[in-house]
DNA sequence: TACTAATATTTGTATATACAGGTCGATATA
DNA sequence: TATATCGACCTGTATATACAAATATTAGTA
């Protein structure tokens, strides 16, 4: 009723995709036509047709129309690191170990670093209501004058840790998940036996060009805790 | 050069943001100024704007003006299930079992139906270059009439498995991801040892009015296998 | 001083218009 | 018949204009 006449085109074109009145590779009314049936004009209905292209609804091709697409539910929105960001009562982030050190193998090959370069290494572990749920290990190359606040640290994300050096939105951070047996260290912290299966998220940020600026491994102990992630079209 | 004004302005506005001339909370020049400034007329401000809104980078309030994002580099795109669906070389899906039968009790509860409904399960595995990498099992509630065709669930995704009596437009897909010890037939068909670790991933299939409509679980076996997420502003 | 009302600024919606450039089918030509 | 051209139709870009609605500022009043 009150809303804006682009988007009851919108939701229009929206329901006739939804209720399969018109399917994936259909094409739909020209600009012209919609105009007369919604007694609109033409930037009315490319407004609402765009908000349809945004949310993955159409596509266009120039000089021949609008087509419904292919649905691909596929492609998920993962949010996993919001329990590390909201404190929730009963959570709680404990930074365990902030240093200045030469680098492993495995550190330096992955941040593309020579040996004698030095890295700052983040090791934090997250508490709700009293079980650790995860265990936490970051890495950064160091440069001199890095100001290293544990303060500040405690609570950064990952992006956050590396962002004073580099603009965060320029940067791009990939995930690998997988499982694995818990080691020494790894059983130690999470308290649990060595062998026992844990969730392993590998995080690598990198720059505009991309070079690694930062790399870490988070490790999720048992069966209740893990990452969620949803995909849909709305 | 010969791209259109609105991408300039795109372009100029993104530049500005990632060399952090204007930062997060700042506002932008308001799109009266912006038309002066690039000498173009309002529309094409604000289209260039919304391109800005669309990817993220920017925020409007009526009456107040645009607004630079806080970065969020914690929603990651998950896209997973492209090595089921496209068979490389060296890669084959093998359908082990087509079934109707009487759900267990955690079936029934995650597809929410009662005891006495049939379901339809779905087992397959995923093999490349000769090892076995995954093992799928869904449920999907049994209806008269639906047809259980082999060569065609070989291949479907999971959305595609249920699209016959639903939207696919209207679902949405829910995943859990978390570690666990592979018990014994998870053990025998990935062949590994019991006890082993194992990436699991249970995904659920939602109608438009939330209700389940298919349910399962994906077993990964090995560190070499899993998940690839990316976290981008492009 | 504190509150209110008028005014200016800013974003949101909508129209009418013009032309560029891609696509496709019908028509005319070799 | 095969090819080329023309015209109809379609989406893409851009302008100028008008008013609505939210916000901020300014001036006026108690």
């Amino acid at each position: 009723m009150g809303s804006p006449e682009y988007i009851k085109i919108v939701e229009a074109i929206k329901s006739k995709i939804t209720s399969e009145e018109i399917q994936p590779g259909d094409a739909i009314q020209s600009e012209n036509l919609l105009c007369e049936d919604f007694n609109v004009s033409r930037m009315t209905v490319r407004k609402g047709l765009a908000v349809l292209v945004n949310e993955g609804y159409i596509y266009s091709i120039p000089g021949k129309g609008n087509y419904v697409c292919e649905p691909n539910l596929d492609l998920y929105t993962l949010h996993f690191d919001e329990m590390m960001n909201e404190e929730k009562k009963g959570d709680e982030i404990r930074l365990i170990e902030v240093n200045v050190i030469k680098p492993s193998y495995e550190v330096g090959f992955n941040l593309e670093i020579p040996e004698n370069k030095h890295v700052i290494v983040v090791k934090r572990i997250f508490v709700s209501e009293g079980i650790i749920k995860a265990y936490d290990i970051k890495y950064i190359p160091y440069y001199r004058g890095i100001p290293i606040v544990e303060k500040e640290i405690r609570y950064a994300t990952f992006p956050e840790m590396v962002a004073k050096k580099n603009s965060i939105f320029a940067m791009t951070k990939k995930l690998k998940i997988r499982a694995t047996a818990a080691k020494e260290e790894v059983s130690q912290i999470l308290d649990i036996l060595e062998g026992e299966p844990v969730l392993v998220v590998e995080q690598k940020l990198l720059d505009e060009k991309d070079h690694p600026i930062g790399w870490g491994l988070m490790y999720f102990s048992g069966e209740d805790s893990g990452l969620e992630a949803i995909a849909s079209f709305d």
